[in-house]
DNA sequence: TGAATATATGAACAAGTATTCATATGTTAC
DNA sequence: GTAACATATGAATACTTGTTCATATATTCA
């Protein structure tokens, strides 16, 4: 496969943004579509700011995107990437 | 998706299997077959320590099995889950 | 304008993690 | 038996990370 250090570094970073209970769960919710920042804080029982903190990494790893609308931000999922990798992991849990 | 806590927990528990650049390496090498603890370590300009540490995780996650031949202990990918996984990763790294 | 709402951000602390070093276990050769 | 080798493991340390709390930014409504 040959993989050079960078490569393995942003591989590592794409899955490290998968690596927290919290934000598997972030995204399980948005696997039903877009939602708010309060609807996700309120649907995984935690404060705006630590749903905010999570979603940043997320964003960053191109894993959600936004969309603004008044004061509220919609977050959903970037690409199917995202819940391929998602279903892919599960698949490996449940039966593996 | 109605991911349960149990599961999220699973899920990001193998993510973060795969969330370090060494265990990424680790996985790229094993993609090419199976080897020992020291052409792993080798490979990577890694202790062989170190390498046994995170084979010890990769085990635990069942993404690694190993044959014992001799004082050896060669290592191979446990299913073609960890080299899904992988490929899909590097592909929403180069492409998304 | 000012108050209320929605989200984002920085600092700080607690909890988790990767590596190193020393040591232990198990295997082969003599 | 002992020596040498391959791997594994425990403890310690340095580093990273998730959450909380306080505060900042931005938008709407009166």
């Amino acid at each position: 496969m040959k993989l050079n250090e960078l490569k393995a570094i942003k591989l590592a970073e794409l899955f490290s943004a998968l690596s927290d209970a919290s934000r598997i769960r972030l995204i399980s919710l948005l696997l039903e579509g877009e939602k708010s920042v309060r609807a996700l804080a309120d649907g995984l029982g935690m404060t705006e700011s630590a749903v905010s903190h999570q979603l940043r990494g997320l964003r960053q790893m191109h894993l959600v995107r936004t969309r603004k609308s008044g004061r509220q931000v919609f977050y959903s999922l970037d690409d199917d990437h995202v819940s391929r990798l998602f279903t892919l992991g599960l698949d490996h849990v449940q039966h593996g």
